[in-house]
DNA sequence: CACTTTGTATACTTACCGGTACATAAACTG
DNA sequence: CAGTTTATGTACCGGTAAGTATACAAAGTG
């Protein structure tokens, strides 16, 4: 029993890069989502053969978890950030200027793997479905307390309810990101971002 | 030649009502989409075997397409009456509360037809989405060319932009039925479609 | 050098996919 | 009654899905 176990390994190294792999994954499951994913896909963008992917990531489900990870990790830390913008304002303009970025990034597949995957397909997903809605109603959770705390601070009117700003929000990303997976272009999204700051409330 | 030709079949009269079996099958694309949808449940769900589905509808995808028909005649006829309140306000009020009503009936399957079909998924299911996609971009431009009319008549402020209003009611429209997909209540939509009205300009 | 451990490659299994051939059943026409 | 036409039910087709058994290769350890 070692503490610092696994530093070197002891048989055969492995000839690929496990993060890479991952990045590789990432991008099948956000352009194809998961069911629309094979492990064929995936196998040949990872650049690795199917036992190799079991043996290192388990099952095609827990590929897909990992990848979720890494995805929040990587490309929604924009959500965790805008909720330090000192104002309530900020909070939403860092918020869907961020998403705007994202989903209009050449180099990202078009939409949002939350969205995606949320909506139904077959009944073999549902597990993945409930994973990525618990992701994605904690976030819209972070924002209602953020909302609720800029209401005491006096953000905006005593009309306006946080809980609905919150939902707001969150329809808005996701009307970005579907809109975007139908091929909007950058300057139409920015029309929609610009507009719903507009009716942002105060200021 | 007749020309009151097929209201009296010749062969064996067949069993099922058509309408009713298409009925179903909106039912099952609706609830898991157009690629989680396999020819088993929708044969079970109508309530016909194979050969009499592929004889009445064609394929999978000419079913789907008479699927849709049949969903923008019976559930989204409310936005195309929409477009004919007399404010522009009034148009979104109806858009939001229409969409409102058919995304927390319990009688329908959650979410939008169009959205769960939009979102990408596998190569084979390009047609059905492109299809889905031309139909949402038709709407949006009804949209549009109703709001260009209410900025001429002072519906709004010169500030505001329709085209970026008419992306704003869609993104509220996919961002109810993305919530409302992964288990919003009503109470929770009618929040959000409160709140987007009290954000609309002008009022 | 043998021996163990781990990764890779090929080929396979089982299950299901969309779609269809074929035999049979139920209506019509003569 | 035969003959035609259309619908139904069963059983099947080739293709592909996720996942794995097995043989082999590359490292460390004695």
């Amino acid at each position: 029993m070692e503490i610092e176990a696994a530093t070197v390994s002891k048989g055969r190294p492995r000839e690929f890069c496990v993060d890479a792999a991952l990045a590789a994954a990432l991008r099948v499951f956000w352009s194809k989502g998961y069911e629309g994913a094979s492990m064929a896909d995936l196998t040949e963008a990872m650049g690795i053969t199917k036992p190799s992917l079991y043996a290192a990531f388990g099952n095609k489900e827990a590929l897909f978890n990992k990848a979720l990870d890494l995805y929040e990790r990587e490309k929604t830390d924009y959500m965790r950030a805008a909720l330090d913008a000192p104002t309530a304002r900020g909070v939403a303009e860092r918020l869907m200027y961020g998403a705007l970025d994202m989903y209009s990034c050449p180099e990202n597949p078009n939409g949002c793997l939350g969205v995606i995957n949320s909506v139904a397909c077959g009944a073999e997903a549902e597990c993945i479905r409930e994973a990525v809605v618990a992701r994605s109603s904690a976030a819209k959770q972070a924002m209602l307390e953020r909302f609720t705390r800029a209401k005491d601070e006096g953000d905006f009117p005593d009309d306006v309810d946080p809980a609905g700003l919150a939902a707001f929000l969150t329809a808005m990303n996701q009307g970005m990101a579907v809109q975007a997976g139908a091929g909007a272009t950058r300057a139409e999204l920015e029309r929609l971002v610009e507009t719903g700051l507009k009716l942002w409330p105060g200021r």
